[in-house]
DNA sequence: TGTACATCAGTGAACGCGCGTTCACTGATGTAC
DNA sequence: TGTACATCAGTGAACGCGCGTTCACTGATGTAC
């Protein structure tokens, strides 16, 4: 095994160190050099060996969830624009709870940063959150049959997001009884969004007829 | 002036000095003991005269918060339910966007201990934003002129919170630019929930047919 | 293949600093008689 | 009203602690000849 293939392998041992505390429910804020490598099996010093800086370390944690979660998204969308509007709804909505089941912790770090006090990290985010909605605004045109004219696909994709969003956020701190409630309204939420939608489509079709 | 009197503009410096430090981009989280007492003209350990520790500062901070938000939001009430549901949203949107306006420190500070490290503030924030959403909901069951029969308009209400919500967010960052554009597509996105919810509703009167 | 040298991941000690909190104290305000 | 005492908001000094970062150093790995 070559030195740059233990360097490798060490930083991925100090970013999981990272992940491991974050899912006990750290905060990317309160995470300490000191503690990072205490849990990655490192003197402190070493991580510098890895990462400039503290904050080098936080963009790299945040690009591989943004990754994932773009990745897990974007991986049921063959799937997806086969189906049918509703079955649409219900796909997505699997595909997002599954999700959130599988990587809370990486989901709940994306939130904290979206809204923390670090602008690098809120921008990175909210690029890669835009581009999600974008996709999903692809996936929405390809189901409704539409070209995506002006982006009003975008609009429907974007309040669906904030409602999925808004979903995940409170799903963090709910039992499971509440979960499965919540769940229910989140697939009549989208629905109104969709039906809703489709009813602007119309009324915007009457006003401008042939084509 | 009694002591009493001079305890309380103290502790009123105090959150103002917090409230003032805020407002320069500073989170909760970040806020130092020192550092307010600095600010609010006192030595660190005056503080304790005030509060038990630096958790109860927070507390204090998230509760003026919390409570300001909802005052705002529902001193607007009394025009909203003598509205149709079209001016209604737009009477929901304007009353929103002057809050965010003139206390963006205050949103700022709640969406980010919504999603924080501290599981005290967060289940706060979520008991008020709840509150919020259920009197909203209350709105709405005026406003179509419903009973607010199994909670149904409650869903309805969540859905645009969570998009009003999402906005907000967005709006921290950017200019103003694209702050207007974005203004368009929210009352366009709280649109679609409406018209979803009443298309929704139809169905469901529809199914089981008097009453 | 063997040797001399360069690279560089990892280390232990130390840097200055601010953290939240405690403590004994001061002195003005409030209270009891 | 005057006096003696109690209360308590505010203070300066000090506590132990962990923070991010720097530095000179070690020793194994890689490279050139």
């Amino acid at each position: 095994m070559t030195r740059a293939d233990r360097k490798a392998q060490t930083r991925a041992r100090i970013l999981a160190a990272c992940w491991h505390l974050i899912e006990e429910g750290r905060g990317l804020d309160s995470l300490g050099l000191r503690e990072v490598a205490r849990a990655a099996g490192l003197a402190a010093p070493s991580l510098y060996n890895h990462f400039g800086d503290m904050e080098s370390l936080g963009v790299a944690l945040l690009d591989q969830a943004c990754f994932r979660f773009r990745r897990w998204m974007t991986e049921g969308r063959r799937e997806l624009i086969k189906a049918s509007p509703d079955e649409a709804i219900a796909l997505v909505v699997a595909r997002f709870l599954q999700y959130l089941e599988q990587h809370d912790a990486e989901f709940r770090l994306l939130v904290q940063q979206r809204t923390g006090s670090h602008a690098t990290y809120r921008r990175r985010i909210h690029h890669e959150l835009h581009l999600a909605v974008v996709e999903l605004g692809d996936d929405i045109a390809e189901v409704v049959g539409r070209p995506r004219s002006e982006g009003d696909v975008d609009v429907e994709a974007e309040a669906m997001a904030a409602i999925l969003l808004g979903f995940g956020i409170q799903a963090l701190d709910i039992d499971k009884l509440a979960y499965e409630q919540l769940q229910k309204r989140l697939v009549v939420q989208l629905t109104m969004v969709m039906q809703g939608a489709r009813f602007l489509r119309a009324v915007q079709d009457a006003s401008s007829p042939g084509k």
